[in-house]
DNA sequence: TTAAGTGCAAAATCTTTGCAAATGT
DNA sequence: ACATTTGCAAAGATTTTGCACTTAA
């Protein structure tokens, strides 16, 4: 029920914030609250909305940020350069951490999927160059949308 | 020898400009001077910086905006999420043209190359996603940092 | 000549910084 | 008790808007 829901909630929450030795505090909470129960990233405009007076702008920069260098939650542009951020997957080592995985956004809702199931093929780059690290991102129509 | 190539430039750029039929004006051509004849994009800031003074910043945008529109640039984010810009191929749709080919951003020198002859590879998406474009960014060290 | 483009001033946003007060451990 | 974290105020940066002047065609 509901009550369950929000308790496991803020226990994974809670959790997340001991296993990277972050205190744990409101406007922390809240903000995992926020990006773990939803499916698809969350942009910070959208979070501001959501946490409204409950938690100061700077904090919410300062928060995301610090999520981010622990490698609790990933930043991903959308199309129009907004910051928008989802959870990590497991073990996702600290920062910088580029996210090896695809991004599928929604060009109708704007939402953007982390598709940590599809696998990212080789990419053949010319000569000098040497890759890191690929981002795959796609755009199209989403489940819902169509 | 230079003046050649200085007037290969220009020559070019109007030629770009008629295409769009986009009226050709100072600014316009110091744009477009700029980011012809460089291998790699071009951010907004070091636009402002090459341009200095010979240009208004609010000029710098709306002429960017407008080269966008008309697919004579594609915009691309580097890592922080600042916009860059380089020359679409030929025959670019206009607004919205998603640029179908890998973006290279070097991790030392923060340098974009557009590397129009890698094959992008098909992607499978899960169940109800369909695809319209394919973006990929590849991270790592360029031919001129190693 | 006249529609389009530019520059300037100013507003609206977005992001960062410094510091005193509050909070978690 | 003490280091961290927060909120507020204020600075800095970026982006947008309005309008009168200039310019290309």
């Amino acid at each position: 029920m509901q009550n369950q829901a929000v308790n496991n909630l803020k226990a994974r929450s809670e959790q997340l914030l001991r296993q990277h030795r972050l205190k744990i505090t409101v406007p922390r909470l809240s903000v995992l609250s926020v990006v773990l129960e939803k499916e698809t990233a969350t942009s910070q405009p959208e979070l501001e909305k959501m946490l409204g007076d409950t938690i100061d702008r700077v904090t919410l920069y300062r928060v995301l940020n610090i999520f981010e260098e622990k490698g609790i939650l990933h930043k991903i542009l959308d199309l129009n350069g907004t910051a928008t951020y989802a959870v990590c997957s497991e073990y996702c080592p600290q920062h910088p951490h580029q996210e090896e995985h695809v991004h599928f956004t929604c060009s109708k809702c704007n939402s953007i999927y982390c598709l940590n199931d599809v696998q990212i093929p080789e990419i053949d780059i010319p000569k000098g160059f040497k890759i890191e690290t690929v981002g795959i991102s796609a755009v199209g129509i989403c489940d819902k949308c169509k």
